[in-house]
RNA sequence: GGGCCCAUAGUCUAGAGGUUAGGACUCCGCUCUUUCAAGGCGGCAGCGCGGGUUCGAUUCCCGCUGGGCCUACCA
C-alpha cells in the first residue's frame, strides 16, 4: 500500500488571501480529502519586510470561510510542528550547516546592489540576467578582506553546471529543463532568513510532503528545489503543477481585473460553497454535465487525472450564475447569517434583529431567491421592504406613475385594501383583482400601477406575496401618498422617493 | 533577450484516429406569468495556422503563430 497522502497549502502572508491562492488551496484539500490524506497549513513568512499578523489571520479566515480545513497547522500543531517558517530558523541553519560542509552551499558577499548593476548590464547586451556564480571560489584572503568591509554575507546553493534535471509532473509529463541556465541562488538571506526555495525544500521533505500541488508560476522553481532536495539526499515529492487563473484579458489574475480577495466575495454575497464549486471548476471537470456541486459532491469525484493543464479565466459572470443556483439550495439560516449584517450595513435593519424579525427577513428571503444571484442584492431589490425610502425607477414611472388614469386606480385600491379583514396572499389578490374588475380594466392594469407605487419598480417577486410580507398599513399609505404624487406630477421628473 | 508552459465558441469545459464535436455561462429570440432579474423552449457561436503520419486528422508528430509564466537577498 503507497504512503498516505500528505499534502500542504504553504501561502506567504503578505496580504489578504487571493482567489489564485484559494484555488491552489482548494484543490490540495480536494485532493486530501479525496485520498483521505492529510492537508496542511504552513505559513511561509520568510519575507520578513512584507509578512503581516493580520495576513496570517486573513489567511485563516478564508480558508475556515471556504470550508477547508487543515489537519495540522499553526494553530492546531502536529507532528512535525511548528508551521510558521519564521520559527523554524534553527531547523534551516542546521541545513545550511550540511550543504556549507558538503560543499554544495558557500557565502556570497556581493550585495544586492552589485548584483542589481550587473544584472543591468548584462540585460543591455541581451544576455541572461543570471548571478555569475563569482563567489563560488573566493580565497580566504578575499573572504577576511569582504568581512573587513563589513560585508555580511549570504548563503548561495551551488547548481549544476552540466546536465539536465527532470521535473517529473502529475499533470504534464516529464519537463526537462537545462541546468546551465541557473546561476547559483542564495538559499539564506543576509538577515539570517532562508528565501523560499530553501524553507520550502526543507519544510516540505521533514513534514513528509508527498504531493506538492501549486500554480505554475512555480514550475522553473522547481528545477533548483529538486537539487537541492538531491543535494540533501531527501527523496522529492511527486509534482502536480496546476493553470493559473487569468483576467479577462488573459494575464495573470490581480487587482487590475477587480475583486481579487476570496474576503470581497464574501462581501458582496457570494455563498462559500459557490466559490468552492466555481474554484473547482477552473481547471478540472467531472467529467459528466453536473456541475452545481455540493463541496460533498466534490470531494468525492476530484482527482488530479481530471486537471487541465491549460490556464483559466476568471468568468464572474458565471461565479455569479453559479451562486444563483446555490442561493436556491441554500438553507435559509444559512442565507439569514448572511443577509441580517449586509440590511444592518445598510441601515434597514438593526444588528440584532428580534426573532420576529429574523423570521420575517428569512419571509422575505424566501420570496426574492430565486432570483438572486448575491445575497447582496436584497439591499437593492428588497430595498422596498424595509423602508419607505426607495427610488421611483423610470421604467415604472413612465410606465404607470405618469398615467393620467392610475391616481384614480390607486386610490381605488387603497380603499379595497384598506377595507379588508384579514391580510393574507388570497385576500389580497381577491381585492385587487376586485377593483380592476369595477373599473373595467384588465388584472394586469391594477396590479402593475400597484407593484410600480408600493416598491418602486416594475419587477419583483408575486405581487400579492410581497403586499402581505408588507404591513397592512403601510401598503395602504403607501398607495393613497402615491396617488397624490401622480396627481402633483411628482413622477415628471427623475428619482423621487416616497413622499416626495 | 533567454528558458519553460499552454492552445476545442467571448468564457469554463467534455471528447474520440472516422461523432450531426457534447454540456455550462454569456448573448439573442420565443414562451409561461401580474412583472422578470425566475422557469421552460429554441438559436448564434468552436477544434489558431502550416506541414507531415494515415484510407481518414480537430485528435498523433514537427514547425509557426498567439498567449502566459519564470528569469530577486518576493514567495
Amino acid at each position: 500500500m503507497a504512503d498516505p497522502i500528505r499534502v500542504r497549502f504553504a501561502p506567504s502572508p503578505t496580504g489578504s488571501l487571493h482567489v489564485g491562492h484559494a484555488h491552489t488551496a482548494l484543490f490540495n484539500w480536494l485532493f486530501a480529502r479525496h485520498h483521505g490524506g492529510t492537508f496542511i497549513l504552513r505559513i511561509e513568512d520568510t519575507d520578513e519586510v512584507r509578512s503581516t499578523e493580520e495576513s496570517v489571520s486573513a489567511i485563516y479566515e478564508g480558508l475556515r470561510w471556504l470550508g477547508l480545513d487543515w489537519d495540522e497547522g499553526p494553530d492546531i500543531g502536529g507532528p512535525h510542528a511548528p508551521y510558521i517558517q519564521s520559527e523554524r530558523l534553527d531547523v534551516y541553519e542546521e541545513h545550511y550547516r550540511k550543504l556549507l560542509e558538503s560543499g554544495r552551499a558557500y557565502y556570497c558577499y556581493c550585495s544586492p546592489e552589485e548584483l542589481e548593476e550587473r544584472r543591468e548590464i548584462m540585460r543591455a547586451r541581451g544576455l541572461p540576467p543570471r548571478y555569475d556564480n563569482r563567489c563560488r571560489s573566493l580565497s580566504d584572503a578575499q573572504r577576511a578582506a569582504f568581512e573587513a568591509e563589513g560585508r555580511k554575507p549570504a548563503v548561495r546553493f551551488r547548481m549544476k553546471d552540466h546536465g539536465s534535471t527532470v521535473i517529473r509532473d502529475l499533470i504534464r509529463g516529464d519537463m526537462p529543463y537545462d541546468n546551465s541556465l541557473i546561476g547559483d541562488l542564495i538559499i539564506r538571506k543576509t538577515s539570517g532568513f532562508p528565501t523560499y526555495h530553501f524553507s520550502v525544500v526543507v519544510d516540505d521533505h521533514l513534514m513528509d510532503v508527498t504531493h506538492v500541488i501549486r500554480g505554475e508560476d512555480h514550475i522553473s522553481n522547481t528545477v533548483p528545489h529538486l537539487q537541492l532536495m538531491e543535494a540533501f539526499g531527501f527523496e522529492p515529492p511527486r509534482h502536480a503543477h496546476l493553470g493559473l487563473l487569468m483576467g479577462p484579458d488573459r494575464t495573470k489574475l490581480s487587482s487590475r481585473h477587480g475583486a481579487t480577495d476570496l474576503a470581497a466575495y464574501r462581501r458582496m454575497g457570494m455563498l462559500p460553497q459557490t466559490m468552492a464549486n466555481f474554484l473547482a471548476l477552473l481547471g478540472w471537470s467531472t467529467g459528466d454535465d453536473e456541475e452545481i456541486l455540493s463541496i460533498g459532491g466534490i470531494v468525492e469525484r476530484f482527482d488530479l487525472d481530471r486537471v487541465s493543464k491549460a490556464p483559466s479565466v476568471f468568468d464572474f459572470g458565471k461565479c455569479e450564475f453559479i451562486n444563483g443556483q446555490h442561493i436556491r439550495l441554500a438553507s435559509l439560516e444559512q442565507l439569514l447569517d448572511i443577509a441580517v449584517p449586509m440590511l444592518a450595513e445598510a441601515g434597514l435593519l438593526e444588528a440584532t434583529p428580534s426573532a420576529d424579525d429574523r423570521v420575517w427577513v428569512g419571509r422575505v428571503i424566501d420570496l426574492m431567491r430565486d432570483r438572486m444571484r448575491t445575497v447582496g442584492v436584497l439591499t437593492d431589490w428588497g430595498r422596498y421592504f424595509f423602508t419607505d425610502e426607495y427610488e421611483f425607477e423610470e421604467r415604472a414611472r413612465e410606465k404607470w406613475l405618469r398615467k393620467p388614469e392610475t391616481a384614480d386606480t390607486l386610490d381605488a385600491l387603497a380603499e379595497a385594501l384598506e377595507a379588508l379583514p384579514d391580510w393574507t396572499v388570497e385576500a389580497i389578490e381577491g381585492a385587487v383583482r376586485n377593483v380592476a374588475e369595477q373599473r373595467g380594466i384588465g388584472g394586469g392594469k391594477a396590479i402593475h400601477p400597484c407593484r410600480a407605487a408600493v416598491t418602486g419598480t416594475t419587477v419583483g417577486p408575486s405581487l400579492f406575496h410581497l403586499l402581505e410580507l408588507l404591513p397592512h398599513a403601510t401598503v395602504v399609505g403607501r398607495l393613497r401618498l402615491v396617488a397624490e404624487m401622480c396627481r402633483a406630477g411628482a413622477f415628471d421628473e427623475p428619482g423621487p422617493t416616497l413622499g416626495e
